[in-house]
DNA sequence: TCTAAAAACTAAAACGTTATAGATTTTTCT
DNA sequence: AGAAAAATCTATAACGTTTTAGTTTTTAGA
């Protein structure tokens, strides 16, 4: 009754089905490559035409189909990211994919997981990525100094980012936490609270963040006039109780040490039962994700380390390499500060 | 110089770019049709015709064009787990995803993951999924028990499966930890503890674990003839120093209180330390994802939760939906067991 | 006013797959 | 042997998009 005198129903009330280009092409009386120019801003296209087409689409609720787009051009708007089993024990892990899935949001890309097993070849899944064309780009989550994956995809020239930083790291997107600056932190903080021989738990094989990590708390150590150990045989990545026997052994045949640091929260959790076992009174202090240190073993210093706003730049730095492969790599670090500290 | 007498190179070789049904055809003098029907087990094609096409396929490594499938079939062979805001907090998330993840490398299908923030309408995801078609099922990570998104899952008749159950769970697959069983096991073991008077954390919202924990941890608590009450007025959904701040003031209230089971790691820590502020010693009994509390809070009793399984039987419940959607629907529950017990 | 140039639009083709309907070959039966 | 039936294969079309190479229309220039 209402509208029984329009001649004209409202346009979205004539569509049946998913709208597509065709439904546009009908509503307009344009033709489809129109349309499609249309939509994507062709300098070959009236502003008039633009306009009456873009309004069409809004009012129909047109969304291109993705199968479409991808067979045509052979853009899959789908970035993988590539999950080690050692992942999902990371507590930071869900938050990173999390942000970047929300951050991908706002783009035309969806967020793919894509995993392998401990005794899977690491290459595998990037290989079949970039071969077979499952992804755009992808997101490497925590990578070795000299990452064989860095290497290939960097010579392929397939657009990626990664969580950490490499061998390589000048000539791709990466977002890493500043462990320099992290050692730096904690050995000022432990000294100004009166330690004097600080040991840094760093994991056996050789990993950047480690180096990183060494060399900040080296400088400032001889900076603050305190001593500092490495204790380079303890793997951070190991079991936890593990890591608890190999630190009480090092603090038994090292009778001075009175702190110690760790690279993650499990480590310092680990570090504080070896200490305990061992009986010695030692600071801890650690980097973690959740910061439920500070509530569980208070006695645990710890930064936080802010796995949310990794995921949201890697999403844009991968996003950006896709848009202009010729600029720049984004790269971004997470330079901690006092309002990441969980005093004890 | 090796094979240079062979007039036959091996077909691989012929191979340029990236094989299609098309190269197949090529090779093989078939038509590009018989070729997909070949592959695909058609019964109108010979068995001989099949085996040939099947090792050409093998030998030039064909893979399906997944966006010509997708056009022209509107599978997209996307699963998408549907990750709330909260879910990114919840230590086993990370396993959940790679687990799921793990599984669907067994068939045709890749994870997606589609997040949502705490201000979205979290039927959004939900909806933009189905009417897009950008997936083929989706998983929700944690449901209400009068979830809408199961509701409109239904009414659509979308394929799905649930980490947790509904009130709708007779008609769709689930996963779910069986809390009943937890709230017997943890009241069984604090009874033989010699606990006399149990309080049981339960959140605010009508939440269908709770029930069950609840109804669980009654029905023992009578059999073993100790007391349980309910604190309902506790959302363990909560953060930390809430729940803590709550737990003391309860405690107060309940002076005969000697033990407190929670339904997570995070509420099991946060009753620990509620418990020492009110200078109470009390049993507590938790249930947790990463067994990390044994480690950091020697006193907390927990049973664990098995996210990988979890991730593992949704993959498995949500391809059996697609296959045969008119089968019953795969239900699970995980019956904690003294495996996962980590004793005090 | 007529022509040349610029602007705006369109026709056709292609990406790789599969469903439908039809064509060919082989087998079976009388 | 010939016809009918069964088995096997193929031609065509379509899914929705974008690119290329036009074609038509409008504007500018003389």
């Amino acid at each position: 009754m209402t509208d029984a005198g329009k001649n004209t129903n409202t346009i979205a009330a004539q569509v049946t089905g998913k709208p597509t280009l065709k439904t546009i092409s009908k509503l307009s009386g344009l033709a489809v490559p129109t349309v499609s120019r249309a939509l994507s801003d062709a300098p070959d296209i009236s502003e008039k035409t633009k306009k009456k087409i873009r309004e069409i689409a809004a009012e129909i609720g047109y969304v291109p189909n993705r199968a479409g787009v991808r067979l045509r051009t052979g853009k899959t708007l789908v970035i993988s990211l590539i999950l080690g089993p050692d992942s999902e024990l990371m507590p930071h892990t869900a938050q990173l994919i999390g942000s970047i899935a929300r951050a991908l949001r706002e783009t035309p890309y969806h967020l793919n997981v894509t995993p392998y097993l401990p005794d899977d070849d690491p290459m595998k899944p990037i290989r079949q990525i970039v071969e077979n064309r499952l992804a755009d780009a992808v997101i490497l989550n925590r990578t070795q100094a000299d990452d064989p994956r860095v290497a290939y995809l960097l010579e392929k020239q397939f657009p990626f980012a990664t969580h950490g930083r490499t061998n390589m790291s000048d000539r791709h997107a990466y977002f890493d936490y500043d462990n320099a600056a992290f050692g730096d932190f904690a050995v000022r903080h432990l000294a100004a609270r009166g330690r004097k021989c600080i040991a840094l738990l760093a994991p056996k094989q050789d990993q950047l963040y480690a180096t990183h990590m060494i060399e900040g708390a080296l400088a400032t150590a001889t900076d603050c006039g305190v001593s500092l150990t490495v204790l380079d045989d303890v793997d951070s990545d190991a079991r936890i109780d593990e890591i608890r026997a190999a630190i009480a052994l090092r603090l038994k045949d090292n009778p001075d040490v009175d702190a110690l640091i760790t690279a993650s929260g499990v480590a310092a959790m680990a570090a504080a039962a070896g200490a305990k076992s061992a009986g010695r009174e030692v600071d801890i202090f650690g980097k973690e994700a959740t910061s439920i240190l500070r509530f569980c073993n208070p006695n645990i210093l710890t930064l936080r380390e802010d796995a949310a706003r990794a995921g949201a730049f890697l999403a844009e730095a991968v996003v950006a390499a896709l848009n202009d492969p010729l600029g720049a790599p984004k790269q971004g670090l997470q330079v901690p500060s006092e309002a990441d500290f969980n005093l004890a």
